[in-house]
DNA sequence: TTGTGATTATTTGTATACAAATATTTTTCG
DNA sequence: CGAAAAATATTTGTATACAAATAATCACAA
């Protein structure tokens, strides 16, 4: 586990730093679920409170909040002697919350969209560059870096906290199945594949259509859902 | 505190026998969640830790977990040095929520909707029943109760198990709002107007049709938004 | 009387020791 | 040698003492 600790060289430090328990909370919290949709905890890797709690400098008490929390997402799952291991994303789930994100991408358009300002341009025009860069020299990190950050900057579209809540919830209980089952060898298609969708969506953002935005994105997590089914099948084709 | 237990006798003994941690947390989480729903913690109460742990004969920390929960449903909110205390729900947070939900119901026809075997429909027929009993007998209890428990039987019309876990989120957030602001006065127009909603959905599903039985829901949820919202005005005419 | 500062009490947050459950290893017996 | 059973180790769950933050109280002076 030393990696991580190069990785992030401080969070003890940010730890420390903050002022009030919900602060600490958030960073330890932010950090797990980073770690584990970017497979530096990959699935089935068992998490050690003791470890962990060490790393952070805190005892297992406000490190199990966290962990907690991340049970409830349904991304770990603790049992009592055998340990907290991180979840598998199964093939129905994924179909389920795919189903699920359609539609509320879907309303992320039609529900209170946000007014088109400087700022969001903006971010939406650093997502562009992003994802030409990306496209120039493809990365599997780098991909699914952009993936989350890309997510969070589409959230900023709608002002409904709920469905921005939810939304996010069902994008992290997934979202590191990209990582798991794309081949190497499929690894610039997909990236080609996501910088248009980017670059298409920031387009719509750029003259302030929110709801093209939101179509976007639907028919994209669409074509994505049967790609990722396409390649669970190929990966292990007895499981039809 | 002691009410509780009268209405409650043995939540200490169903711990006691519960074999898991998990299903422990479950009880607990269960009961404070049912008990913030009914109002028997109105918003602004203070929850001890010490005096619930006390209660249901555990210690603090197993109970922490469940109002850590509860914390993250939006239902509490800790702060070292005040208490644990219950949320209130504000008007914006309801609009949105009821929002959200309206389509999400939309989504329970539509999406991966469950087969409407005899279960099912003699379950509707339960509800059927219950709902002619309290128009015979308004109560704010029972109206609030049936409320719980249609929502839950709604849930079953779709198989799609994500979609469940967040309408059930969503639904738990603001569903004291009834209790907290329907006055005595109106109580027996509200139990008609929902006992009708009830009989409409049942009627829908005892033909299987559950696109019509989430159309009749999203209807009732739209016009309860705005009943919910004069409701307010009327309450505290200042607060626009 | 009133306001202000200090003191005390109350409450959640954290650290830690121990219990309970499971996994692993070792031993023992056929 | 193999298998079952016992012992050991590991890990999360629980209880509890103490720390930190806030609220409430009290004393005292203007």
């Amino acid at each position: 586990m030393n990696e991580t600790w190069i990785q992030d060289p401080d969070i003890a430090g940010q730890l420390e730093a903050a002022a009030t328990a919900q602060e600490r909370f958030q960073i330890m919290y932010t950090v797990l679920r980073d770690r584990i949709s970017m497979l530096v905890y990959p699935p089935g890797m068992q998490l050690s409170e003791e470890v962990l709690a060490g790393e952070f400098g805190v005892s297992r008490s406000p490190l199990r909040k966290a962990l907690q929390i991340l049970e409830a997402d349904g991304l770990v799952l603790s049992q009592q002697g055998v340990g907290t291991l991180v979840t598998d994303v199964d093939l129905d789930e994924l179909a389920q919350v795919y189903q699920l994100r359609m539609e509320l991408n879907e309303l992320t358009g039609r529900l209170s969209p946000s007014r088109a300002d400087d700022n969001l341009k903006a971010l939406f025009g650093t997502m562009r560059l992003r994802a030409e860069s990306l496209r120039a020299a493809p990365d599997r990190q780098a991909f699914a870096r952009l993936n989350i950050d890309f997510f969070h900057s589409f959230q900023l579209l709608t002002d409904n906290q709920p469905l921005r809540d939810i939304s996010e919830k069902l994008f992290y209980r997934t979202c590191r199945i990209w990582l798991t089952l794309i081949p190497d060898r499929d690894l610039s298609t997909e990236v080609v594949i996501f910088s248009d969708e980017i670059l298409a969506i920031a387009d719509a953002v750029a003259v302030g259509d929110m709801g093209a935005a939101a179509h976007i994105r639907r028919a994209h997590l669409s074509m994505g859902l049967k790609r990722l089914t396409e390649m669970r099948k190929a990966e292990c084709p007895q499981a039809g």
